[in-house]
DNA sequence: TTGACAGTTGAACAATCGCTCAACTGATTG
DNA sequence: CAATCAGTTGAGCGATTGTTCAACTGTCAA
C-alpha cells in the first residue's frame, strides 16, 4: 500500500513530497514540453543544422544546397522535407528549380543561442 | 570533367556558382555547427526536456524526478547522465542524495524560445 | 556489521533515424 | 513528341538511441 498513487511507475519512496506537488504544478504542460523537443529534434541533426545555417544567409535551391554541404541532392531533399513537415523552411518553385529559405526567425535566434552557448563552453576549457 | 571539383558528392550542375561561394564563405565553421546541433540534441528528447523544465522549477534529487516523471530511477539517471556530461544540469550530494539543477542560463533562455514558438504555432493552425 | 535505501552503470533489445539507391514527377528545351 | 535536368519519394540498410533489467556503489542507521 502506497500513499504516494500518483507515481506508478516509481519504484523508489518520494522523499520530498511537496518539492514533487509544487513541481508538478509548475511545470509546463506536458504536450507542450513534447512539442518544444520534438521542435528541437528537427535542428538536431547536424545536416539539417548545416541547411538551416546555409538558408541563413540567403534563399537556395536544392542544388545550391547539395554543392554547399557535398552531398546528395537525395540526401538534402529528404531532409529539406523534414524541415518543411516542421515548418521551418518554405520554399517557392521558379522553373525547374525550387528555392528553400527561412521560415521563421525564431530558428536564427536559437542557432545564435546554441553558437553563443558553444563557443562560451569551448572558451572556459582553454 | 567536371569544373565544380569542390562538390565531389554532388550529383548536379551547379546552377548557382556564386550563390555557393557566397555561402560557403558565410556560413559558421563546421565544428561549431556540429557542436550546436549536438547540443541542441541533448535538449531534442522529451524526457531530457521534462527533467529540464522541472529543474527549470528548483533543484530535485533523483527520486522526486522519478516520482514527477512517473519513470524509474534507472531511466532517469541514464538522462541525467547525458545532461551531466552536456554542461546542462550540476548536482551535489547530501547524505543518501543527490541533488541536480540546472547549470546554465541559455537552457532556460532555449526553452522558453521553444514554448514560445511552439505555442506561436499552434495558435496559428486554429 | 548488517540491512535498507538513493543512485549509478553496463548489457541487451526494440525503435528510430539518416543516407543510399532506384524509380518517379514536373518543368524546360529542341 | 523525346530528352534532359531539378527535385521528390519509398524501400532498405547500418547506426544510433531510450528504456529495462540486474548488479553494483555509497551513505546512513540499528
Amino acid at each position: 500500500m502506497d500513499i504516494h498513487d500518483h507515481a506508478l511507475m516509481c519504484d523508489c519512496d518520494v522523499i520530498h513530497d511537496d518539492a514533487v506537488k509544487r513541481t508538478i504544478q509548475n511545470i509546463e504542460d506536458l504536450d507542450t514540453l513534447f512539442a518544444v523537443s520534438d521542435f528541437l529534434k528537427v535542428m538536431s541533426d547536424s545536416t539539417r543544422m548545416r541547411i538551416l545555417a546555409a538558408l541563413d544567409t540567403g534563399e537556395l535551391c536544392v542544388c545550391d544546397l547539395s554543392a554547399v554541404l557535398d552531398m546528395s541532392k537525395s540526401a538534402i531533399s529528404h531532409q529539406l522535407k523534414t524541415l518543411k513537415d516542421a515548418c521551418l523552411v518554405k520554399f517557392r518553385r521558379e522553373g525547374k528549380n525550387v528555392y528553400y529559405s527561412l521560415e521563421d526567425e525564431h530558428v536564427s535566434t536559437i542557432i545564435e543561442m546554441g553558437i553563443e552557448h558553444v563557443k562560451e563552453k569551448a572558451g572556459e576549457l582553454s
